[in-house]
DNA sequence: CTAAAATCCTGGTGGC
DNA sequence: TGCCACCAGGATTTTA
């Protein structure tokens, strides 16, 4: 379920329910998602209180009264959520962290990809991330910096983490749109007017996704998002454009699919 | 340098 | 119904 929108709406999620609790104990089903390996977050994780929760690109962050960070990347299929502890265990279930109110943070998370960090430096984990899109220090002219010496195709570089924090496949190609610009483009050859119309659809595309709390796919786990209503290009192909009428298509980039109007997006 | 493939995993879907 | 190939919101590492 994640990109920035959907790891956003997680966050505002859990803060009322877990800030100010403190860890207990943790159980862990799948050890390979603690890293780095062979870390027992039962050493240092009970005692610990939680006293602010953020969010960091694709990365829940939380501050722990201890002086260390517990961070949480959802990858493609995870999910937070906050139980009872006579709950009964879903068989996708992978680490339980138990609560002294009695209920317990559940890291559910069907493929395994997840990652769970306990780290009090955390620059081994953030410290390579770009800039956040949606951050107020982050202007047109901190967008069009980021293009000095990078080359290569627009898309990809947009899901690029050190390049920008947050953008994945959805959030790319649905930015790429709204400024008209196709995934395949040279990043070097975009204008500087293409750039200012990629910052504003950004901006525009990922907090329109916040209000709808992200994107609800077939994943029948994550049931908030409703910005799925309003993809004007992602899972559209072989649909006409709303805006135009052309047929949607679809292409291969690297592993991923990029979706556009090829006659909205030049 | 870019870029593609392999990798970590499970489960749903569509074709035959 | 079964089997199989392919697909999925990510990101790192390896290979070309």
């Amino acid at each position: 379920m994640p990109e920035l929108p959907e790891v956003e709406t997680t966050v505002r999620r859990l803060r009322q329910p877990l800030i100010g609790r403190t860890f207990t104990g943790t159980s862990v089903m799948w050890p390979p998602m603690v890293r780095p390996p062979g870390v027992e977050l039962n050493d240092r994780l009970p005692g610990q209180r939680i006293q602010s929760i953020r969010r960091r690109a694709k990365y829940l962050v939380f501050e722990l009264s201890g002086g260390d960070r517990l961070i949480i990347h959802l990858k493609m299929s995870g999910d937070l959520r906050v139980c009872e502890a006579a709950d009964a265990l879903d068989r996708h279930d992978r680490i339980v962290f138990e609560l002294d109110d009695g209920n317990q943070l559940r890291f559910n998370d069907t493929r395994k990809f997840g990652r769970v960090y306990l780290l009090a430096e955390p620059g081994a984990v953030l410290g390579r991330l770009g800039p956040e899109p949606l951050s107020g220090w982050f202007g047109e002219a901190d967008f069009l910096a980021l293009f000095e010496r990078r080359s290569g195709r627009i898309k990809p570089l947009l899901m690029d983490q050190t390049f920008i924090a947050g953008i994945g496949n959805i959030y790319a190609d649905e930015s790429l749109f709204e400024a008209g610009i196709h995934p395949l483009r040279a990043a070097d050859t975009l204008s500087e007017t293409e750039k200012r119309r990629l910052y504003h659809a950004i901006r525009q595309v990922l907090s329109l996704a916040i209000r709808h709390q992200g994107s609800t796919l077939r994943d029948a786990t994550y049931r908030e998002g409703r910005y799925q209503d309003r993809f004007c290009v992602y899972g559209q192909h072989g649909r006409p454009c709303a805006r135009c009428g052309s047929m949607i298509e679809r292409v291969r980039v690297g592993q991923r699919y990029a979706h556009f109007c090829p006659a909205c997006q030049q």
